[in-house]
RNA sequence: GGAGAGGUAUCGAAGUGGUCAUAACGGGGCUGACUCGAAAUCAGUUUGGGAGCAAUCCCACAUGGGUUCAAAUCCCAUCCUCUCCGCCA
């Protein structure tokens, strides 16, 4: 959420901010509308205070044994006005708001506008396994190897649904176990959360209500209110701190959860992501941290730098890209992409997002701190990464790892979990 | 799912139409006094949002409606928490 008084300060300066990002917006009829609610809050309030102020009369003058008829009949009519302004008000706050929270996050000010096209890759690592034998798909590995079972899990679930099995399941396991492992020797808390969340846990992470077609609504009564299944544990943990008030003193809080993702991916499929690169359900630890505005960007390196040293960890050639502003996501100023070599696909696909979110999502989901020295409020700047999301990860592993008799190698951070070396059938 | 109780500041809690919402009373935090220092004691202080240069004013008692000149207080709906019973992994 942009704080509106920037807008009302220089809306031109945001305008061209949120055109880096593609957005073209109008400020115009918002400013009025401000300004109309403006003067009628002012108008409203002096009423107020008069209503105030005679109605504490009223008791006084009774005791006096006064006629207080008159006063009433006025009241009664002020109180009607009141009533009026207060709904006009009222209305216009809603245009307000929504008009607001419509709005994506202005990106950070050093990236470039435009999107995917002008994404710069900032770091590589690694190099393209070269194989000596006709190299195979990650989805006939898995099938050949019994690790992934694409067909029964359409039976269960429908398209875009797999079952991890056997030594599948194992090393996807030992995936999951080797970040936490990692995170919780990097000081972060493990979670695990509600799978099943609040809607204004997704307008407090700012996927709603601009996004909300992307994810499983659940109707859990006979009214309208709904859950929906979280499409990332950034729903859950950005908001865990929501209407609080932190002390300066205890940040950073640093947290990692883990959960399945479940996003609809309406019409995302293309015939080249057979397999498991995008399903309508995915495992991925989440980091997030909640910080000072001053820490943030620092946070930010600090994310991004565990997010590579998994994907390192595992041995995965990989590169890193900062996204021009329009490929950032809607809530963030500032997101890297950390993306793995799939050789199958001749491409490279994101297993981490890192993202800096400055204060929007702090804004929506009321997430403050108080300075220790002025004792002020301010809103804190909360930053997510995946560290990391396995739909991806298993393929490259299995495509860069495997060999000509198609077994696959198991990277070796992951063999005590996966209990072997090499993975054959 | 049934029955009951409840939701007021940092915590516990009083207030059940106006004269008690920064909000009684108690605890905690902070500041000061006493002390070599601490404890104890005493005194002071301690919510957030909005408008305004300021004085000051408005709003907020779970949330949303309603009644009233006036609502924490009365009415309706919703959410949440706790206790007991039932059901279930």
């Amino acid at each position: 959420m942009i704080d509106i008084n920037l807008i009302r300060e220089n809306p031109d300066l945001i305008k061209e901010k949120l055109a880096k990002k593609l957005v073209d917006v109008d400020f115009t009829e918002l400013l009025e509308k401000d300004k109309e609610r403006k003067d009628l809050m002012y108008k409203t309030d002096t009423l107020k205070a008069e209503r105030n102020k005679t109605s504490a009369l009223v008791p006084q003058l009774k005791k006096e044994g006064k006629d207080v008829t008159e006063i009433i009949e006025n009241m009664k009519k002020l109180g009607d006005e009141i009533k009026e302004n207060d709904d006009k008000i009222a209305e216009l706050d809603e245009f307000i708001y929504n008009f607001i929270s419509y709005l994506p996050n202005p990106p950070a000010d050093d990236l470039l506008a435009g999107g995917k096209e002008n994404n710069k890759e900032i770091k590589s690592w690694g190099e393209k396994p070269k194989f000596d034998f006709e190299p195979k798909h990650h989805v006939d590995i898995a099938e050949n190897l019994g690790m992934i079972d694409y067909k029964r899990g359409a039976k269960l679930g429908g398209n875009g649904f797999w079952i991890y099995r056997k030594d599948g399941a194992k090393l996807e396991w030992a995936l999951l176990n080797y970040f936490i492992e990692q995170h919780l020797s990097d000081g972060y808390e493990f979670m695990l959360l509600p799978h099943l969340l609040l809607k204004k846990c997704g307008f407090g992470a700012g996927q709603f209500p601009k996004f909300a077609d992307e994810v499983f609504h659940i109707d859990n009564t006979s009214d309208n209110s709904t859950s929906f299944l979280l499409p990332t544990a950034e729903t859950a943990l950005v908001n865990l701190h929501s209407d609080e008030i932190l002390d300066e003193d205890e940040l950073p809080f640093k947290y990692c959860g883990y959960t399945p993702c479940y996003r609809k991916e309406a019409g995302s499929y293309r015939a080249e992501e057979r397999g498991m690169i995008r399903g309508h359900q995915f495992n991925k630890v989440e980091m997030v941290q909640y910080t000072t505005p001053e820490n943030s960007e620092k946070a930010f390196e600090e994310l991004l730098n565990k997010a590579a040293a998994l994907v390192q960890g595992l041995g995965l050639h990989y590169r890193i890209s900062k996204l021009a502003a329009a490929d950032c996501s809607h809530s963030m100023a500032r997101t890297c992409d950390i993306e793995v070599w799939i050789p199958s696909m001749n491409d490279y696909k994101e297993v981490s997002s890192v993202s800096n979110a400055y204060d929007y999502q702090a804004r929506r989901n009321n997430t403050k701190f108080r300075r220790k020295d002025t004792g002020k409020l301010e809103y804190v700047h909360t930053l997510n990464g995946s560290g990391l999301a396995t739909s991806r990860i298993l393929p490259a592993i299995m495509e860069q790892y495997q060999n000509a008799d198609g077994s696959v190698t198991v990277p070796e951070v992951l063999r005590k979990w996966v209990g072997k070396d090499v993975i054959t059938k």
